[in-house]
RNA sequence: GAGCCCGUAGCUCAGCCGGCUAGAGCACUUGACUUUUAAUCAAGGGGUCCUGGGUUCGAGUCCCAGCGGGCUCACCA
């Protein structure tokens, strides 16, 4: 693999520099006193009144530069945004020697490059917030070409950095130069810390479990599987983390709850990567109904905290998150898109139904799955605005509590919004043998060759079995939920870093060619 | 897993029915320019056309295989 031209350009103006007895990547800390942002906000040049930002020091990257001779603008880039510095020669190289300028800031800087300048804030002729440079040092040379992207005055992108693959690969490169990118990931960290906001308001503890799990339970999903030597046993990266918030609520807390990574060994698509992050709550003496009231307190206020709103654009619809939302059983939802009613038949009519519906099945599937298919075929992409879809049949939901008074179902809710489920609750199944009844059935299911169906898991059992408050549990798609805050169609979109075939051979060649 | 589309300069892209030395804009280099702002003006350099085969007098272009990506579908609590 050979450096491009600008490659070995930039290699020597790094050699330049050095030359010059200018360390290119200084040890010291440079002082920064203010930032892009700031400036731009709060700069008052009014007549009569005193200025402000006087006497400033930014750092950041050098995004572009107009040089006109003996003076130049560019564009400095810190972490708030950017703001035009203004460099003449002989303010910065006040006495004979004129290479400050002449070399270092006109030859041997390049876009990318991280640096520092001293000076004032001003006002240009053509009316542009400008920091008028008084000193100027190297923070950091960028030996690699960024991609430059032009805005006209009208906000026009001109030869944007769009390249899907690039933009995960190089997120680095993707976040320095586009800005809306940035933006993503902003109200992403927003949304993470409003919801942490919101629970530790309400006392309610926030808490890790293990990611290395010996037995893989809480939801079904195909899991990572690896290996400890010193215990010399399998473990599994955690495909969900009910069972263990359980156990702290039999422990005695409270409300504990958990935003972390898990790991399902499935397909990718543009909702799914192998690692995704959940937030799941269990809240004791609660049950569903309470869960539905906080969690719409919890949409709302997080909409409000990364939107500034409660309604919400998605794909060219509005989506209102103050609530109540519409609250719909999942027999009346199937009756209200299908005309059918399929409350009280058995597998053999719901067969009969998914036929006369068009829903493809299969002999694996047991009642819960087939109600679910019909479901998911014909009701979910109808649910645009938050909706609760509540009381679900009681094979679909091994973990949920029998329901008070209808027979056959469980008390479990989930929220759709935009057609896509973004939470599931429910009353949590704290009767140790009806719990221990229900894996059973799921072994049953597994047998039959449904191989998602879920683990037995004894010590779970156990903690039951010492007892366990009424409880409420809930689980958020925090992926999902970011991406429809931040209008995006795509899962990829709302992480930093998602998973990718490895990049072949030539970051490798490379390597070697540079030594 | 299936179908469709894509891969050409650092970035965004042209490149026709296979035909001279593979082009443009930005970026880069050299020069001019002390209030520019998609700065401007002049000149110039830069390519493993994703990889490997094949067809052909001749392949960026056609065919086959592979690699990587995107979209759609399937799978997926």
């Amino acid at each position: 693999m050979q450096l491009s031209e600008q490659e070995i350009l930039r290699r020597e103006n790094l050699q330049k520099l050095r030359e010059m007895g200018i360390e290119p990547y200084p040890a010291e800390a440079f002082e920064v006193t203010a930032y892009a942002k700031e400036i731009h906000e709060e700069f008052n040049d009014d007549a009569g009144e005193p200025l402000n930002f006087q006497h400033v020091s930014l750092a950041g990257r050098l995004m572009g530069s107009r040089v006109m001779g003996k003076a130049s603008f560019a564009e400095l880039q810190d972490s708030t945004g950017r703001i035009q510095i203004y460099i003449a020669r002989d303010e910065i190289c006040p006495g004979e020697d004129k290479e400050l300028y002449n070399t270092v800031f006109k030859k041997l800087l390049d876009i990318g490059d991280f640096i520092g300048v001293k000076g004032f804030a001003f006002r240009t002729r053509m009316g542009e917030i400008t920091i008028h440079v008084k000193e100027l040092a190297v923070l950091s040379k960028a030996l690699h070409p960024l991609p430059i992207v032009k805005r006209d005055e009208e906000g026009n992108v001109y030869d944007a950095f769009t390249d899907p693959e690039q933009r995960y690969r190089q997120r680095y490169v993707d976040l320095t130069v586009n800005p809306h990118v940035r933006e993503i990931f902003l109200k992403r960290s927003k949304l993470i810390s409003a919801m942490r906001r919101f629970f530790d308001g309400r006392g309610w503890l926030e808490v890790e479990t293990p990611v290395l799990q010996p037995i893989h339970g809480g939801a079904a999903a195909r899991p990572f599987k690896t290996f400890h030597n010193t215990l010399d046993i399998p473990l599994y990266l955690r495909i969900a983390n009910e069972l263990y918030l359980k156990r702290l609520i039999v422990g005695g807390f409270e409300g504990v709850y958990e935003i972390g990574k898990m790991f399902r060994n499935e397909g990718m698509d543009r909702t799914h990567n192998p690692e995704f992050t959940s937030m799941e709550i269990y809240v004791a003496y609660k049950d569903y109904q309470w869960m539905m009231g906080m969690v719409e307190q919890l949409a709302e206020y997080v909409a409000l905290e990364v939107t500034g709103h409660t309604k919400v654009e998605y794909e060219g619809q509005v989506i209102d998150f103050a609530g109540p939302y519409r609250r719909l059983t999942m027999y009346d939802a199937i009756k209200e898109y299908t005309g059918i009613d399929i409350s009280g038949m058995d597998e053999a009519a719901l067969r009969g139904a998914c036929k006369q519906l068009g829903v493809e099945v299969d002999s694996s599937m047991g009642k819960g799955k087939l109600i679910d298919e019909i479901f998911g075929e014909k009701v979910e992409e109808n649910l645009v605005q938050p909706t609760y879809i509540i009381d679900y049949p009681v094979e679909m939901t091994p973990l949920a509590k029998k329901h008070r008074s209808k027979p056959g179902l469980v008390e479990r809710f989930e929220l759709f919004v935009n057609g896509k489920e973004i939470a599931n609750a429910y009353s949590e199944l704290n009767d140790p043998i009806d719990q221990r009844q229900r894996l059973e059935d799921q072994l049953r299911l597994a047998e039959r060759g449904d191989f998602e169906a879920m683990a037995m898991d004894e010590d779970f059992l156990r903690a039951l079995e010492y007892g366990m408050p009424p409880t409420s549990g809930l689980g958020i798609g925090i992926d999902r939920l970011a991406m429809l805050l931040t209008n995006q169609h795509s899962i990829q979109e709302v992480l930093f870093f998602p998973q990718m075939r490895p990049e072949k051979a030539k970051q490798q060649e490379k390597q070697e060619e540079i030594g």
